[in-house]
DNA sequence: TGAATAGTGTCTGTCAGACATTATGGG
DNA sequence: CCCATAATGTCTGACAGACACTATTCA
């Protein structure tokens, strides 16, 4: 039908607030690495909130998916091939954008741990009282560093990825496919902010994960049990 | 900025499932009224799905934010004035509106018991297996009487609701201020489509409410204690 | 041996489900 | 007395948090 979109309305776009976990390496050669929880930011080249941070994304074509939308921006942009994806909300407020009214339609995204380097500028996620900051080497992102209300939509995404841990099997989109438990409960540590004691975190996870026969064999360490993700689980 | 809004971009619509409490006569006089968990549809009067039932909502207007489209569109179509809302999901299937390309933010409505009598159409909704219908009087609706995608959308937010039930005191919004613990129960098994043992359920919901000092009065049976809603609760 | 990591055993309190029991008003 | 509704008591098993303990690797 021809004419239906010729008076004005809003317009539509897409955000991701992509998380993956990223490791540094440890001060002692016997510690093992300490896995951060990191978002993907990228450093907005033109007007409005030049010069500022914000989450990847763009303007929703008429013939395309949001999620197509962002997998095709993912790609474009950061080589980023592989991700979980899922619908975290719908963002609204009148002058969210000064350029006109735009709306957007927020994705929390996860991405396995691996060892390909990714393009894009990865920020580990820092808990501070209840502010958010971000970090890669020497550049420290508080809210005012980033564009739009692109700070509210990852403080809404942390959100809903710590509840999503308790009730859902959602951790393993961050993690590799064969993993040790203490890998599992870093990464959770990572997320939460908060230390769990290992016997009973392993309880907790156990009817999510699957033993496999072998085992890890890092120098200096007594070899871990490697598991993987039980895919025959009902709750 | 002026002309950013010529060219051919996807339309916002809203559309709320909006639940309420009804309750129908008891075939014998010594029994309660059973309440029922009901859904306001209205007949959509032109194409495309003319004759249809639709969800109340409407297109997007460029100054105005989803959830004020939604009470505006429920106080013109329906004089309800009073109305819980949250934002559900938003749908975007590229051939969900035949007319173009159309997402919508759809939005999760609760009403309160009340005496008024409200305009619209409320069915009850039932649960056969995993498929719902919809009744009202002699009318009995299934997935085909409905317009669009509404069906999707009902389901959807029928799943939010029951998920909410269990770690929320989402079911307040749907009971009048004062209530009875057997009234809960009642709105509550109306949801789930579960019956609960009432000792059970009153040591779930009890941290939620609060006791008043005064008891219902109805004819023939034992007065029950009058509850309201404890607003300190920080769990 | 000791540091670092991997993994287990046990106690406790809380809470949900199952089920039995008591209480009250009125026909 | 009986029915319908209101409300409480008790047992169980599951589970989460706290905490102490054992096991393995290698420098």
């Amino acid at each position: 039908m021809a004419g239906i979109y010729d008076y004005e309305h809003p317009f539509v776009c897409t955000d991701a607030v992509v998380f993956r976990i990223t490791t540094q390496e440890a001060d002692s050669y016997r510690k093992l690495p300490e896995p951060k929880l990191s978002v993907l930011l990228y450093n907005r080249p033109v007007e409005p909130f030049q010069g500022k941070w914000c989450l990847p994304g763009g303007f929703l074509n008429i013939d395309e998916t949001p999620e197509d939308n962002i997998r095709r921006k993912l790609a474009e942009k950061s080589q980023l091939m592989e991700c979980y994806l899922e619908q975290l909300y719908t963002f609204c407020d009148i002058e969210r954008d000064e350029r006109g009214r735009v709306i957007s339609i927020a994705y929390l995204g996860l991405v396995k741990e691996s060892e390909e380097k990714l393009n894009g500028e990865w920020f580990t996620v820092n808990t501070e009282g209840n502010r958010l900051t971000f970090e890669k080497g020497s550049i420290r992102l508080t809210e005012e560093d980033l564009g739009f209300d692109h700070y509210k939509i990852i403080q809404t995404a942390l959100e809903r990825l710590r509840a999503k841990l308790r009730y859902s099997d959602i951790i393993f989109h961050l993690l590799p496919t064969e993993f040790t438990l203490t890998q599992v409960q870093n990464v959770y540590e990572a997320i939460t902010g908060k230390p769990e004691a290992a016997a009973n975190f392993r309880r907790k996870i156990a009817h999510m994960v699957k033993e496999t026969d072998r085992y890890t064999s890092d120098k200096g360490h007594r070899p871990a049990k490697i598991f993987v993700k039980n895919s025959d689980w009902d709750k």
